[in-house]
DNA sequence: AAGTATACATACAATGATGAATGTATAAGG
DNA sequence: CCTTATACATTCATCATTGTATGTATACTT
């Protein structure tokens, strides 16, 4: 049962991608050999070897088929020029966020780039990789910040450079902190909230104070949603 | 040389440790050997094995040896009660942060734990402890936001757990993008600027207007600071 | 129809790395 | 001063993984 069509040829490929995707995601990519992915695959190592130049190889073509959640949504950002680049901006942040939270690939792939894998030697190319997604993040997000800024006729509270490394730290370590504990809290909803406040001390939203109605010293108030 | 004396050996301990830092941020964890490490050490492969059971052993011992800089900063917290627990909150931030930009040997613990470990089997211990030292750091956090809402007769922009995970969220992303990109950004300027915006967006502080007196456009003002 | 390149499977050799076993000089204890 | 436990060093057996080499059936080309 050997040289296949194709097209075979091509599911073979994507075979191995979604084995590797679902062993390192259980193992850690250092720990799941070659083996582990071709049987899983349900294939030879050779096939593997045939497909790809070796591990690290793996990983990257791992890395190239999928697009990250974060870099796609800075990709949907400033195509509409009517609408409004802050609401783009917040809603490209929290469809991010669903997807990751609902998407049970994407959030895998997440896990194993945050957490399961040594960013060293070959594989110091996928670190580079999110440098410039990271780079590109905060230069859509100063764009997208100064922009609103602009048309609201009001000065950011900082430098937009500073304040698009702000709100990109605060999405990563969103991410970061659900991914290390996602029963502690809803990520989408949160991350709603933060970036909502965040953006208020910038000056582009109004501070909410909820409910002021109730008594001044509400220690009860402080505790809801808890 | 054998049998040294008994403080000889808190020394060669030590060393060990030292040597297992300094090859885990060079080679990452399990691409480091114990060979590696004894020979860093200057000692042999039997000496590892006399002070720790394995390697995740030796990993679990560097991480108890070393207090994180986010958990030294949440310890020295609530302990002057006469403070203004939101000044010693930032404080408190601050200072870790200024521990891990100039401290190279935090810096390099760090940079492991973040980058250059995978987070499975044996090592869940390790995500574990991190999982916890979040767990503390949101806990202090919502208490001192609580209490300064309090102290200021003000509400809260949102639940201060919430809050309190916002700025977990903020303080953690700040420090794993820097260490992506140690040279992208002035870590502790950065972390002190955007820390003030999200405290300003939680009603905690006024909301920054730089400049009020240049002209409402201010697109020059705008890059400052870039 | 024959030949060739493809898409793997299988076999093999080499390399480390691990953990345990054993050796050993000496400090500490009685 | 004798014994024993300590703090390693050295050696060894085993195993897992890697990369390569080779085998092979078949799709594709001409």
């Amino acid at each position: 049962m050997t040289r296949r069509t194709k097209e075979d040829a091509l599911v073979t490929h994507q075979l191995l991608l979604d084995a590797a995707e679902r062993m390192f995601a259980e193992k850690g990519v250092s720990r799941t050999s070659l083996q582990d992915i071709a049987q899983a695959a349900g294939v030879s190592r050779g096939a593997i070897y045939w497909h790809f130049k070796n591990k690290a190889d793996l990983v990257n073509a791992m890395m190239e088929r999928i697009i990250l959640p974060m870099e796609q949504a800075m990709q949907q950002i400033g195509h509409d020029d009517g609408q409004d680049p802050l609401a783009e901006l917040q809603r490209a942040i929290l469809d991010a966020m669903t997807r990751i939270a609902t998407d049970e690939r994407i959030r895998l792939v997440f896990e194993v780039v945050t957490l399961k894998v040594e960013y060293v030697d070959e594989l110091l190319a996928v670190k580079e990789r999110h440098v410039k997604a990271h780079a590109e993040g905060v230069r859509e997000m100063q764009r997208s910040l100064t922009e609103a800024a602009l048309r609201r006729g009001v000065t950011l509270a900082a430098p937009p450079s500073v304040a698009a490394y702000g709100l990109q730290a605060l999405t990563v370590g969103l991410i970061h902190t659900w991914l290390l504990a996602p029963q502690a809290f809803e990520l989408v909803n949160v991350a709603e909230a933060v970036i909502g406040l965040y953006l208020a001390g910038l000056g582009l939203m109004p501070v909410a104070v909820p409910s002021p109605k109730l008594p001044p010293y509400g220690e009860k108030l402080a505790g809801v949603g808890d």
